[in-house]
DNA sequence: ACCTGAACACCGTTCAAGT
DNA sequence: ACCTGAACACCGTTCAAGT
C-alpha cells in the first residue's frame, strides 16, 4: 500500500524530503476516499482537512483538481491501454472492441462525475490528464481500425465519435438511477443501432 | 414580450400584485439572459443582482433553481410535445423519429449544462421540471412505437434507453469543442450502429 | 403583501508567516 | 524546504426588519 503510493508518484523524478513524501501519499489516500464517497467534484478543503493538512499544502502538492485526479488515475489509464493491446490478439474483432469499450465505460464510473472530467480532458491538450489518456486512446483506436478492416464494424464509425459516445454512456449511466449499472444495455443498443435490418 | 411573460406564469392561478408580477417577469428575463451567457449553473446571486432584486426575493419567487428552469422551459417542452404529435402523421416513420430526436437534442442545448438538469429531472418525479417533461416523453414514445410497428426500427430499442442516449448526445455535444454542433453525426452513428450489415 | 439586505456556512485559492 | 492557517472573493440560502 505504502509502496504502491510511492510508485504512483515516482514519475515526478524529483527528490523529496521524507516528510513531504508522507504528506503527498496521505493526501492521495484521503483524496481517493473522499472522491469515492462524494464524487470527483468533492470539496478539496475536505480532502485537506481529513488529511490533517492546510489547504495551502494540498495546493502545493496538486495545483489543480485535474492534477490530483491524474495522480490517482494515470495507472488505471495505463491499464486500459494494456487491455486494448492484449485484445488486439483476440480472434473476434468486434467482441474485442466491445469488451474494451465496456472496460472504458467501467473505468469512467470509478468516481461519480469522473466522465465529465475525462471528457474535458480529452478535448484539452493542456490538461494534466491529457497525456495519460493519449496512449489509451491510441490503443483503443487500433482495436477499432482492426474491427473495421475485418469488416465487422461499419467503416463510417469515427474514433473520436465513438469515444465521445462511450463517455456519454458512462455519464448517463452514473446519473440516472434507472440506468445505473446498465451501461451494457446502452452499449448494446449503440452496437445494433436503431434501424432494424 | 410583456404579454408572453405574463402568459408564461399564468398557470400559477394566484392573483398577484402588479409590482410582484413585474418583479417576477424581470427575474425571468434576466435569468434567461444569464443562463444563456453562463449556462444553467450560473450564479443565482448574479441573476438577483442584475434583476435589481435581493437574493431573498428571487428565492421567494423561485424556491429552487429547477423551479426557475421550469418557468423558462415549460413552453419549449410543450413545443417538443406538439412537434412529436405532428410528426405522427409523417409518412416515413424512421425519418420522423430522427427529426424529433434532433429537435430534442437541440432543445437540450438551449443553455450550456441544461442536459444535466433535464437528465436529473427525468429521473426524479418530485422535480418541478418532471411534469413538463412527461407529456413530451409520452409523445416521443409514440413516435418510437410507430417506427417499431412499421418495422423500420429495431423492436429491441427501449424508450427510456433512447431518451437517455439522446440526452447523453446533447451532453457530449455541448461539452466537447470537437463535437460542438455535430450532434447530428452522433445521432447518425447511433442510428446505424457500430456493426456493419 | 411584498421586498430588502445583512448574515451564515460553505466553496476554491492565495500568501505572509512560521518551523 | 516544507507546512500552516488566516484571509479573500465567491457561492447558495435564510430570515429579521422594513415599506
Amino acid at each position: 500500500m505504502a509502496i504502491s503510493a510511492s510508485d504512483r508518484t515516482d514519475h515526478t523524478r524529483r527528490p523529496r524530503r521524507a516528510d513531504a513524501q508522507q504528506t503527498h501519499d496521505r493526501i492521495l489516500a484521503v483524496a481517493n476516499a473522499v472522491f469515492t464517497e462524494h464524487g470527483a467534484d468533492a470539496s478539496l478543503n475536505e480532502v485537506a482537512q481529513r488529511a490533517g493538512v492546510g489547504p495551502g499544502t494540498l495546493y502545493r502538492h496538486f495545483p489543480t483538481r485535474q492534477a490530483l485526479l491524474e495522480a490517482l488515475l494515470s495507472e488505471r489509464f495505463a491499464e486500459l491501454r494494456d487491455t486494448a493491446r492484449d485484445l488486439l490478439d483476440a480472434p473476434d474483432t468486434a467482441e474485442a472492441l466491445t469488451a474494451w469499450l465496456r472496460a472504458f465505460i467501467n473505468h469512467l464510473t470509478t468516481y461519480r462525475g469522473l466522465s465529465a472530467s475525462v471528457m474535458d480532458t480529452l478535448c484539452d491538450p493542456e490538461s494534466s490528464l491529457f497525456a495519460s489518456c493519449q496512449d489509451m486512446r491510441e490503443s483503443g483506436g487500433k482495436l477499432l481500425t482492426r474491427a473495421k478492416q475485418t469488416g465487422l464494424v461499419d467503416v463510417r464509425v469515427d474514433e473520436a465519435d465513438l469515444l465521445a459516445l462511450a463517455n456519454a454512456i458512462a455519464w448517463v449511466t452514473e446519473r440516472s438511477p434507472a440506468h445505473a449499472g446498465r451501461g451494457d444495455n446502452l452499449l448494446t443498443l449503440l452496437g445494433h443501432g436503431l434501424w432494424s435490418r
